[in-house]
DNA sequence: CTGAAAGCGCTAACAA
DNA sequence: TTGTTAGCGCTTTCAG
């Protein structure tokens, strides 16, 4: 009736039941004995475990999670699986949703928002307890609105909407007029914003901060010095290049990202200018690569460990209580210098050569 | 008694049941719809549709493979998330496997086994349908037995192991020959071979034809010039100044990767040697960022893209007929002549300047 | 600490 | 085509 034993014939599953008839234990207490309850004495949890591995035991999730209606998977969706920025952040975020005992399930949208979607909606399908996403370009207020009507804890990270959600980024507008105002100390005028996608509020705050700086060093931005660009080394490349045809080309550049920057020091070369002595260009993430070109890349380090260890405790505290006050948590970025702007010096700390937010 | 429409009141999830209650059908006839039965006409299926978006349904997983043994899920382990060449292979996997109603895990074990030992664990217990893993260095033959005797239809892609199993990846071999002959031929004798991890099977199988283009040339390999690297731009930069400061350096290098190969010019930058005319160096996959590098860098094209639709297509094959015959595919590689030689020429299709295997 | 019983939401025969 | 019935393997009362 119930099955016994003789499940173990051939493809049969092995289940509960059956190391509850082979250890000679009951089904609940072969239940508790498997999630770790505090109720089951050492002797039984032993007898049990050797049952269990003698027959070949796999814990069903699918079963247990359809009967509690939950999965103890949590979705993470990134926009650039390449970008060393984001698998920093994805090593963080599974550290710590391990330690919850939490599998992350992981993916990568290209900055689609057609894939985003889909990938949203499978995620409810599997029934997952909880959504770490990174809005790809041009993402809407109303896609996140659906997630927020879908009720599934989600926590938006590195970059946000106009809209009230748990949040967790750095603080781009800060980190971009420290870059700025570096590269106004070393006496250029005319500087580049290169890069990122039009539509993300990374690339909004930053682009922000690069204009008050200008503004507060009573200077104006001039609209065709800011570009935007694929995320790509291929982008930044493409970008410098069409920055120094025009005529009256920038003699240094912000760029979106360190990926980006990588770009436009490479284009540099091919152009035959010397970055760090004949433009100065800055990048933003400090990701590994940044210290090895030459000349050393000078950035804006925002941690991405840090976020994805916020983001990640942020979610959990979310899904243990849906109903707490939403929080936005932005964190200190600090300015890296290398040689990419002619300097040598060294690390400058969190709030650097200037003022408050 | 059994589900009814009375479930929609709070929390209690839209279920068949609702749908046929508020649509008028039986739940089996809207099981069938959902699952595109072709059994089913098209004013039914319409008017089932529309109580089910009505109601908000979603499809409830779990349960169905709680039922079915089957999860449409399949786990995707990759040794380096960061690396463009996996990137792309990841891409052109979900694509194939989306095709086929597949959703795709991923997972990445950054050349860890231990890590790789619990995802692969973690993949059972979600019951996936197959697997697709490029095993971590230092991974043993029992582990990938150990998942054989789980019975779950896997497949290797990129590298093996010394036991019979499905897999796919690139003729390495011939490709470090074709590579190694091209160095030969613009007069180098002294080639190093920079980097990857010591117990890849990719690592192997190019080491092997770099030794054998040089044997075949009369020359013999000089173990002081070939190293294992972390697979990573630090490596090869680290590398290449260790090479150099050897008292017979090499005068050009083979590299594990492109990733590798860029740490390699990176350093020789730093060390002040021009790549491509006082030192001479080769990649290999190809990855956009090569034709990026000034120089260009020449490396040998392994098509990540094809690699992951084969090793889809394969597991695809696997899943629907466990019992046939195991394969192996290797795909030809191409020698991409850019100027980190010193040439300028262009592609060099499949079987190169040389002959055959 | 253990046992019995009910059911999560779905699919799969089998009949109609 | 559609309806009935019986579970998939687990957790969860509740009563011992």
């Amino acid at each position: 009736m119930t099955s016994t034993a003789s499940n173990r014939k051939s493809l049969m599953r092995v289940t509960l039941a059956d190391i509850a008839a082979e250890s000679g234990f009951s089904r609940s207490t072969v239940s508790l004995v498997m999630r770790d309850s505090p109720l089951i004495s050492e002797e039984t949890r032993r007898r049990v475990y050797e049952s269990a591995s003698k027959l070949g035991y796999v814990y069903h999730r699918a079963a247990a999670s359809l009967r509690t209606r939950r999965s103890y998977t949590i979705g993470l969706m990134i926009t650039d699986i390449t970008n060393p920025f984001f698998a920093e952040m994805t090593m963080a975020i599974e550290a710590e949703l391990d330690e919850a005992n939490y599998t992350v399930l992981l993916s990568n949208t290209s900055e689609q928002v057609g894939k985003q979607d889909r990938i949203l909606r499978m995620l409810r399908e599997y029934g997952v307890d909880g959504i770490l996403i990174c809005p790809a370009n041009g993402t809407d207020v109303e896609t996140i609105e659906r997630l927020q009507s879908w009720s599934i804890p989600f926590v938006l990270f590195t970059r946000r909407l106009a809209m009230d959600a748990d949040y967790v980024g750095a603080d781009n507008r800060l980190g971009a007029e420290l870059a700025v105002e570096h590269l106004l100390s070393h006496g250029h005028r005319r500087i580049a914003f290169i890069g990122g996608p039009g539509h993300s509020s990374a690339r909004r705050e930053r682009l922000q901060g690069y204009q008050s700086a200008l503004s507060s060093f009573g200077l104006e931005a001039d609209e065709h010095l800011s570009v935007t660009t694929p995320v790509t080394r291929d982008g930044g490349y493409e970008a410098i290049l069409n920055l120094l045809a025009q005529p009256h080309p920038p003699t240094a550049a912000l760029c979106y990202n360190d990926i980006v920057a990588i770009g436009v020091l490479l284009g540099l070369r091919a152009a035959g200018r010397r970055p760090g002595v004949e433009f100065a260009v800055i990048g933003f993430d400090n990701i590994a690569e940044a210290a090895l070109q030459r000349p050393g890349l000078t950035t804006v380090s925002v941690t991405p460990g840090q976020i994805g260890a916020q983001a990640a405790q942020l979610l959990l505290e979310r899904i243990q209580n849906p109903d707490a006050a939403l929080r936005q948590i932005v964190l200190p970025p600090a300015l890296v210098i290398r040689e990419s702007c002619g300097s040598h010096a060294e690390l400058v700390r969190p709030l650097g050569p200037t003022q408050q937010r």
